[in-house]
DNA sequence: CGTCCACGTCTAC
DNA sequence: TAGACCTGGACGG
């Protein structure tokens, strides 16, 4: 579409497969000729998905609203891979190349990850909040907001440690398991039993990946991830605004605070204990199949732009002003989104400050 | 109707 | 360390 932040694909072919693989947080997908000898030369693009991106597989005939790429298959009907993107802050480019700033997958690369996060803790990138540094693509490409959350929740670590820490004692640790005294078997064991921090980085979304709990379109799918998720959006759980604004939910452990919370004075969340700690057992898990479709190897491309997004249902809306959030020094994000949060999901919820 | 919030980067004071 | 970039859903009045 006119408004994808992206450019044309300069790919003419008859037919061709599309095959896919991911780095973190992006994505190639290769278009190959089916007749190599025939057709133009593979074309690559990687794409990045903002906060709203996603592929989707649908009726040609009924693409969704934000469609801004679609490859069309040549069944009939024809169906359309369409990268979805409402918010446009996803994006996509030509050619092979990852972004050149971003460090190895946590979960294709595991051990380039891992030896890149411990071979250069003295990077000041580690001064930061553990739970800061848990964000910077260079050093964890693929982690984001929830995952920062759900990876410190399970070690219970408070997310404003200072991430050289933390990692040390993770270095300090790796040492310590590899005593030749321990036999191969006792070592996987208590690596499986102990994991460290980086080892969930990698293992905590690998579930993620595994259970297909990630599609929300899916309604069904986007329960089974709400239910998943232990930390993040979690009823009872604290939430504050870290340096960059954006929110880190964490449990409150017992004993430690968050010392060097960020922004002014969030003593807040100590001035109502009753809101840090409890935990909403939540409904019953209900497994559901993941709504995901093999991609099919015969495709052919896109052949009209749209002038814009298609139709909207309702009424359309005015521009409104960017506006930023007033600060609102002594009222506690927390409480405020918990409060919210608990609502929605309809479960009674801890007292009102 | 309006306000707040969201799975992420970017760049400009 | 703020904005900027965007749309839309949930909630409140």
């Amino acid at each position: 579409s006119p408004v994808g932040r992206g450019p044309e694909v300069p790919f003419r072919c008859e037919a061709y497969s599309i095959s896919a693989i991911a780095r973190g947080k992006e994505l190639r997908l290769t278009l190959s000729a089916l007749d190599p000898a025939a057709g133009p030369p593979p074309q690559d693009l990687v794409f990045r998905f903002g906060m709203s991106g996603s592929f989707r597989l649908c009726p040609a005939a009924e693409l969704p609203r934000h469609a801004h790429l679609r490859f069309l298959t040549r069944e009939s009907p024809p169906r359309a891979l369409c990268f979805v993107d409402p918010r446009r802050f996803g994006s996509w480019r030509l050619g092979d190349a990852w972004q050149a700033e971003r460090g190895p997958c946590v979960i294709s690369e595991y051990q380039a990850f891992r030896e890149n996060v411990l071979r250069n803790l003295d990077d000041r990138a580690f001064d930061k909040p553990i739970c800061e540094a848990l964000l910077n693509q260079k050093y964890f490409n693929g982690i984001g907001n929830y995952l920062r959350a759900e990876i410190l929740y399970r070690l219970k670590i408070p997310p404003f440690e200072k991430a050289r820490t933390v990692l040390d004692a993770v270095k300090e640790q790796e040492m310590r398991k590899k005593d030749p005294s321990l036999t191969l078997s006792k070592k996987v064991k208590l690596r499986q039993e102990n994991p460290d921090l980086l080892e969930l980085c990698h293992t905590v979304p690998k579930e993620v990946i595994t259970a297909e709990l990630l599609d929300p379109e899916h309604r069904d799918n986007y329960a089974a991830f709400k239910d998943w998720l232990q930390c993040y959006l979690v009823p009872g759980m604290s939430s504050l605004r870290d340096h960059n604004g954006r929110t880190i939910w964490f449990q409150v452990g017992a004993g430690e605070p968050p010392n060097h919370s960020p922004k002014q004075g969030n003593t807040s969340l100590f001035s109502f204990p009753q809101l840090t700690t409890q935990v909403t057992p939540r409904a019953s898990k209900q497994r559901r199949r993941a709504a995901v479709t093999p991609l099919k190897s015969e495709v052919k491309e896109e052949e009209k732009e749209e002038e814009a997004d298609g139709p909207r249902k309702g009424r359309a809306r005015g521009r409104r002003k960017v506006t930023a959030a007033p600060a609102l020094p002594e009222v506690p994000l927390n409480v405020r989104r918990s409060c919210r949060i608990s609502a929605r999901r309809g479960k009674g919820e801890t007292g009102s400050p």
